[in-house]
DNA sequence: CAGTGGTCTAGACCACACT
DNA sequence: GTGTGGTCTAGACCACTGC
């Protein structure tokens, strides 16, 4: 419990309205609810909370770190609107997951050009071969790991009713995936993401992906029923855990024939 | 002024707590500060305010809709995280506008390999042709028009340090876009959307954007400067006005060989 | 019914920008 | 200094969920 975030004196008990800490130590300022943040934000990733648990009530929380229902509130908001929390009234406010229906797909914008994404069907996974390896320095340099660290590599096709549409490469650090085989993929059924939390405890926060327009390889053309030279949507995906911290490097090469890549400006 | 939102009895002074007004009208329940949010829309979309524009202090807007500051506060927020708004502290909540350099490049996700937005250089822009004709079904579907009816047709080129980058044509509906010519839009030094926005009062607001990889026809080859058959990526965009009104067709073929499409998954 | 998140208020004070 | 947005509190009541 306890750890009452940073007062100068311990004694201000009627201390309403201003910061509440010390002011105007000079380099750096952080509202309450920034450091209420980062406190959830420090159990989340300590495992205290699991994905899919509900953490406790915003008055518990408030009790726990001592200040206001509305400050927590307000952590609790910005943490939601991250998709690092879900509030559902009436209920509590949970950890969000990839496991769930609702949240399975996140992270795939790739959209049947007709009809939803239901009445496709599931995806159909099938794994290609994974390899233990030592990390080329490109991608060792995007993982934050030294060239030569030992890496999980990870081929796979994903389809939808009996047609390819994406083929891709995973590269994962060796170290938070130690145990990881071809088999422990193959049986799985769900989102590969969902397995990472359940199996190692790693949970996938946001991702930035670079698209470019490519020709097909003879190696993709094959594996994904095209000629080869077709037009290919290369995706790569570089996704980060809690604090930034990149967890997978992914190339994919997707067919966009029937199906397109969505994606929301503002 | 006045307008209060929505009172059951008018003569509820303190009528602290609760939500204001009529409760449980069973099939409509909307918080007040929905209801401020939807009042400050429309006058936005009114033109009382127009881009670049202060509004009222928060304040100032608590007392004209007769609610408390932390309502409209809240009601800004949402606005300010829908990129309709822009909050500044110390100086006031200003109409968000495509034409300052910092929202320059909003809705443009096209970035070089290496190096910045910056050290590329601005775009250099080029129209092709603007024509005025009567929509196809297809153009008119998306811009909730009747086929046929007037619509303009725009063909541009935009290049980066002289290597031509991307390709495209836009369709906009007649009615809002009266008197757009190929000289207003040849003349004009600054982002189309910004020229929409100071020319005919249409601001840009979201866009959904659908992504393929295509083979350059011979057209776009020429004016891209690459073989026929290269490796395209045909980005179709919707883009909307205030209250989801869609106002611009857009597809864009953008070369990818020194440049990539980036996109933040969260 | 109790418990949780959601809304609303009123008032205080801080941080920032301009003049 | 004045005015703006930003933070924080305390307390009230509403809406939803499940026992």
């Amino acid at each position: 419990m306890a750890t009452p975030p940073l007062n100068p004196t311990d004694a201000a008990p009627a201390d309403t309205g201003g910061t509440g800490m010390f002011e105007n130590t000079a380099p750096a300022f952080s509202p309450l609810y920034q450091q209420i943040k980062t406190l959830i934000l420090r159990s989340l990733q300590a495992g205290e909370w699991k994905p899919g648990d509900m953490i406790p009530s915003e008055f518990d929380l408030a009790a726990r770190f001592r200040v206001s229902q509305g400050t927590v509130r307000k952590a609790i908001d910005e943490l939601a609107t991250d998709n690092l929390l879900v509030r559902r009234q009436g209920k509590g406010t949970f950890v969000a997951t990839h496991a769930e229906a609702h949240t399975q797909y996140r992270f795939l914008r790739l959209l049947p050009d007709a009809g939803t994404l239901e009445d496709q069907g599931p995806a159909e996974r099938r794994i290609v071969e994974c390899r233990r390896l030592r990390a080329p320095a490109e991608v060792a340099r995007q993982l934050a790991l030294r060239t030569g660290d030992p890496v999980l590599q990870v081929k796979r096709v994903l389809a939808f009713a009996g047609t390819p549409a994406i083929v891709e490469e995973l590269w994962l650090p060796g170290g938070p995936f130690k145990g990881l085989t071809i088999e422990t993929l193959s049986d799985d059924k769900g989102p590969m993401y969902a397995l990472f939390e359940t199996q190692f405890g790693v949970r996938m926060v946001r991702a930035v992906e670079k698209i470019k327009a490519v020709s097909a390889d003879e190696d993709a053309a094959t594996l994904l029923g095209v000629a080869a030279g077709y037009p290919l949507l290369s995706v790569e995906r570089l996704a980060f855990t809690y604090n930034d911290e990149p967890m997978e490097l992914r190339r994919g090469l997707y067919r966009t024939d029937a199906r397109h890549y969505r994606n929301e400006l503002s």
